[in-house]
DNA sequence: CACAATTCCTATCGGAAATGTATGAATTGA
DNA sequence: TCAATTCATACATTTCCGATAGGAATTGTG
């Protein structure tokens, strides 16, 4: 029922690409797009935003391409999150504001408040996923499916 | 940081307007309307999205209105933002299944297993708010601001 | 029964946001 | 110099949200 932008699940996954990969040097962004399913031209976008949010560096020309700017260890799926999501705020828009009548002050707080509390709880799950540990849990689960393979 | 529709916010100002009446007869969307500052033809659909959901009651007729089908403190929060995002779902569109080479199937599962978590975290939450907390809440907050002026 | 008050149903609309496409400029290794 | 790549920006399309509108259905009251 959680509305998750598209974006971002991109840019999860795009950063997951990257992170299989790390310390390989730079992956191009249509590599990624191809190899994640993702429109080409809109993943360069996403690479964008991910670039002015500190999570990826670029290197231009040919050879260039996309690192993670951290080990997969020490990028959590918050700081994903956040970035891909304040990206746009051309005007903050006052809801409440719009006619006469403010009711009572306290009426909105009450539910900034609560709204507070869950944004909170978000926050702390997504503090504690890695894409270090995503990695490991979707080897966990390809072990799973196809178990001892490899004995 | 969190997105909350502003349709959520209605409607639980609405119901706290129906708990404060609650056993005083049936209350009219107008009348929610008006002390609430909402817009009088969008409560009504607020109010119809409550009916469906099992929220409140509607009564029909000359002196009719709404009223709580529970008790304030038997509704949650969470039973009322559920209720209001559930609303309109046409088609549960798979995002990834656009076009061809579906990747290995467990990529969209470790993302779906930690939305669930958020998911359920803000669910817990909201299922510990009920109306009449809320109503506590803000008599709280309103002494708080003319302390004692009843003594 | 007639009437008016109310809920109920459904269509529509404008603007904003989300998603995706297009074009070309800037950078840089070879 | 050239080609591969990122970068910047604008544009198009679709979907969603908030809101408005018109009238049908229900029902208490005189």
């Amino acid at each position: 029922m959680i509305k998750i932008p598209l974006k971002v699940t991109y840019a999860i996954f795009a950063t997951l690409d990257l992170a299989l990969r790390y310390g390989e040097g730079p992956v191009q962004a249509r590599t990624i797009a191809r190899r994640q399913t993702i429109p080409p031209r809109f993943i360069e976008q996403v690479l964008q935003a991910l670039k002015q949010g500190g999570i990826v560096d670029s290197i231009r020309g040919p050879q260039g391409g996309y690192v993670l700017r951290q080990p997969p260890a020490e990028v959590s799926v918050a700081s994903i999150v956040e970035t891909m999501n304040g990206q746009t705020e051309p005007e903050t828009r006052e809801a409440g504001t719009n006619g006469r009548a403010l009711r009572p002050p306290h009426r909105e707080a009450l539910l900034s408040r609560l709204w507070d509390r869950v944004y909170q709880a978000e926050r702390e799950i997504l503090n504690s996923v890695t894409l270090q540990s995503l990695i490991e849990q979707y080897t966990e689960l390809e072990q799973q499916r196809a178990p001892m393979y490899h004995i």
